[in-house]
DNA sequence: AGGAGTACCGTACGCCGTACGGAGTCACTC
DNA sequence: GAGTGACTCCGTACGGCGTACGGTACTCCT
């Protein structure tokens, strides 16, 4: 499967898609276009959704259109501006209900934010593969930070400091998403379930995993497959955001 | 560039490379290998390390060891395995004075922990990239694993709980790398250096980025920009671990 | 009426992982 | 000592990928 990067094109082309400026005037020589950049972006989503990054190729994503694969060439420069259009396009899935986000104290606030990532990620488990090192600054992705820096204003933190809370809140959901989706990715990618290959991976670490090299491996690796493994995907979040929420109310609670 | 996952192949196969099985008795036909499973990692780690994971082809790997693309299929299944041994190769490197993660008291050691991991994914940024739903239970994961376990030993958590902060450690640290060397990958992949990008785009954001919109990244935006794009990039990882081990220590500090 | 710019798309190039089969080499059996 | 079978090395080829290039048909502007 492929790590795509974002923002890997011209950034004012990129920057035009992304805000859907127009290109000309409203009259453009040449035939009605019959497809459009959204139609294209939702195809993509649609295939990327159901079937991860791996199976999203242009030509795929074209003959789903019922379209030649150079046609998207067209309305895309190339892959990875759509990459960026995608993304930019599912994140305006995140706060319908923008008060949610600004309801309550800065806990239940952040509790909020790193549930609304998490559901993001579940339904778009392919974004976790995006390489965001320079973000599509598209409409959505904008209005995601306003929101979540909203949730850590008017606690007398300093604005580098709320960047900083954000970004860890967020990062911190990513990656647990990432643990549990990518036992799932793992099914689809090898057709072989996560119960079959333990099955058949389970006897030689029990030959290799020995007490008394490994001792504490040993004992805890037993148990923590056993309760993690059966049980709620979810514990490891929560578990992790309690953590993360107690450390930030020592930094909120020294700064009243 | 390419997510590689982990855990794709026959796991009795994989688990035999990853311990380094012997394959029959000592005395097997044919002609005498010039090439072996350790050179091969090792030139795939040496491509992957210096050129990315994008870079990492069989193709490639053979060609620098001076063999056919072919050969290397005598002595590893495929790409798949070949990545798992990359990983639990370079997985070695961690923690070479095992007492460290032992030294002092848990915050000591967990700051241990995370320098560390650190550590390991800025000198191979390609580990940050494979998706370890299935890990490659080799000598080196196994020994990760307990040294970090035993870093969390002894406080009186249940075993589950052990698990559970090793894995919120490390989760946090790659992810914190994994900010850093996104910049640094995509100034690889486009030719084009962070600061080159950021003025050609940064006209487009001034333009969209409107203080009645968006209020709060109007005001946050340009300072975080400022003090954590010239600074340090550290520093992110130095607030978030703070966070953390604080978080930590409420839970640490209550079980008492 | 004609030029220009556009949408659609067939073909082709250079990559990728790897299936297949052949040639050469060695340890073993009889 | 000849024969057999397993093994290493690897050339060729297949079906995928992103996309450069150029052709054709269409529509607007002058």
């Amino acid at each position: 499967m492929a790590t795509e990067f974002t923002g890997t094109g011209d950034p004012a082309r990129s920057m035009a898609l992304l805000w859907r400026v127009p290109l000309n005037g409203a009259a453009r020589p040449g035939p009605r276009p019959t497809l459009d950049v959204d139609r294209i972006v939702a195809a993509a989503v649609r295939l990327a959704d159901a079937e991860g990054l791996a199976a999203l190729s242009m030509r795929r994503v074209a003959t789903d259109l019922g379209v030649g694969a150079m046609t998207l060439y067209s309305h895309v420069p190339g892959k990875g501006e759509l990459v960026d259009l995608m993304l930019d396009a599912v994140l305006a899935e995140l706060y319908p209900d923008e008060a949610l986000v600004v309801a309550g104290d800065w806990r239940n606030r952040l509790s909020t934010v790193a549930r609304a990532n998490w559901d993001f990620f579940v339904r778009h488990p392919w974004a976790l593969h995006l390489a965001t090192g320079r973000p599509p600054l598209g409409p959505h992705l904008m209005r995601k930070y306003e929101l979540e820096l909203r949730a850590v204003d008017g606690l007398g933190l300093p604005e580098v400091e709320m960047d900083l809370l954000v970004t860890l809140v967020t990062g911190f959901v990513r990656g647990a998403v990432g643990g549990v989706q990518e036992k799932a990715d793992a099914e689809r990618v090898t057709g072989i379930t996560e119960d079959q290959w333990w099955a058949a991976t389970e006897p030689y670490v029990a030959q290799v995993l020995d007490a008394e090299r490994f001792p504490t491996a040993a004992r805890v690796g037993p148990v923590a497959g056993e309760e993690l493994g059966a049980g709620d995907p979810r514990r490891s979040f929560e578990f992790g955001l309690d953590r993360l929420l107690d450390g930030i109310g020592v930094l909120v609670g020294q700064k009243r």
